[in-house]
DNA sequence: TCATTGGGTCAGCTTTGTTGACGCAATCAT
DNA sequence: ATGATTGCGTCAACAAAGCTGACCCAATGA
């Protein structure tokens, strides 16, 4: 891994070592860089149209997730966030007074919400992803195919076992919004993190 | 591939072309989550770290950067960080009284600050750097040197041109901590975004 | 029947961003 | 040399989105 992908920084004055030493520091200085950028022009353009409504990034997750499996319970949704009941509370309860979000009570266990969209939620959710899929389908394009698969290779690789698991269960084929396998062990796993595992703020 | 992972809110029938469209749409989808959930996991090593030091993560892009480039100006770090003068104030002069981060009168012109850590600061940012590098380096090396390759490239097409300029100066070839060519034409391109040309939040 | 679970809510605190308005010293242009 | 501009600092007030702790209700399930 070392040897071909470098080229980087001129590391000046050096012996060998030093210089593989450094080459894999200014590497990863890189990434970080890299992860910081990337991910601040990434949201930019969804936080222009939310700043305009009066919302936050903290709708678009909602929305977004809504979006991809309409159907999850509350729970669910707090865990693939990872942030408490209440600040879900402050973001969640103002779409649905909105209309962009609707409820309805689980069909096995009662106490349980079934979040989706409503049509003007899928709306929004469309407009706000049609911003962000400019800015992701360019990067993409310049990269080319193969680059995109390692892109997703290490994206994945920075996740930790719970964000993994979740990713899995969003990206999974089993497309239905409550899934023919619903609570068995779905249920199991998504209840550990239902109080959030990693205290994790995130921007 | 097509057939089963549909099921999609609206989507319902599908014809040839709309399931290319739709793979596309689910490819995006995944770089959102990718994205989301990865620079969540990327971030929450060090968060922690400094959680118990009393600071956050605008504390750690501070040190990071100042890491980088040791002499940067209060204005360069401002375009930089794309955030106000208000905002970096809050973080910066804690930092310095707590005697991370030292300032020093601009040589050329003496109303700048140039700004750099301290041995403490040094400490703490090496500190910072090494547990995010076990995140970084783990994903590196499961991934490996093509997707690494492929992971920069994405990322990289993802910023915006103010981002690619300023990782260019930051990861630029003149190490020098005030580089040789100082003010020319670096003040020149640095000044214009020192009132954030992206208003941006950045999480 | 009664403890547990899923969900909701009140109240208060923190971090990190934002505006707007000034002040001071150094530089630059007239 | 004077006056405008620039670089930096700071006061004040506000917003978004996290957090904790304490309670409450209704449905489940042992």
């Amino acid at each position: 891994m070392p040897e071909g992908m470098d080229t980087r920084a001129g590391a000046g004055p050096a012996g060998a070592g030093r210089n593989l030493l450094f080459l894999r520091e200014e590497e990863l200085r890189l990434a970080q860089d890299l992860l910081f950028f990337g991910y601040r022009d990434f949201t930019a353009g969804p936080d222009a149209i939310l700043a305009e409504l009066g919302m936050g990034r903290a709708h678009h997750r909602v929305l977004h997730f809504l979006g991809r499996r309409p159907g999850l319970t509350v729970g669910e949704l707090l865990g693939i966030l990872a942030i408490t009941k209440q600040s879900l509370s402050r973001v969640l309860t103002p779409l649905m007074q909105q209309g962009y979000v609707a409820q309805s009570p689980g069909r096995a266990d009662r106490r349980q919400r079934l979040l989706a969209l409503t049509p003007e939620g899928e709306a929004l959710e469309r407009r706000l992803f049609e911003r962000q899929r400019e800015t992701v389908t360019r990067a993409y394009r310049e990269a080319g195919p193969v680059a995109v698969e390692g892109f997703r290779h290490v994206m994945r690789g920075l996740m930790g076992p719970d964000a993994r698991k979740a990713l899995e269960r969003l990206s999974g084929t089993d497309r239905p919004s409550v899934r023919a396998t619903p609570p068995a062990d779905a249920r199991a796993a998504a209840r550990p993190a239902a109080r959030p595992v990693v205290p994790g703020k995130t921007p």
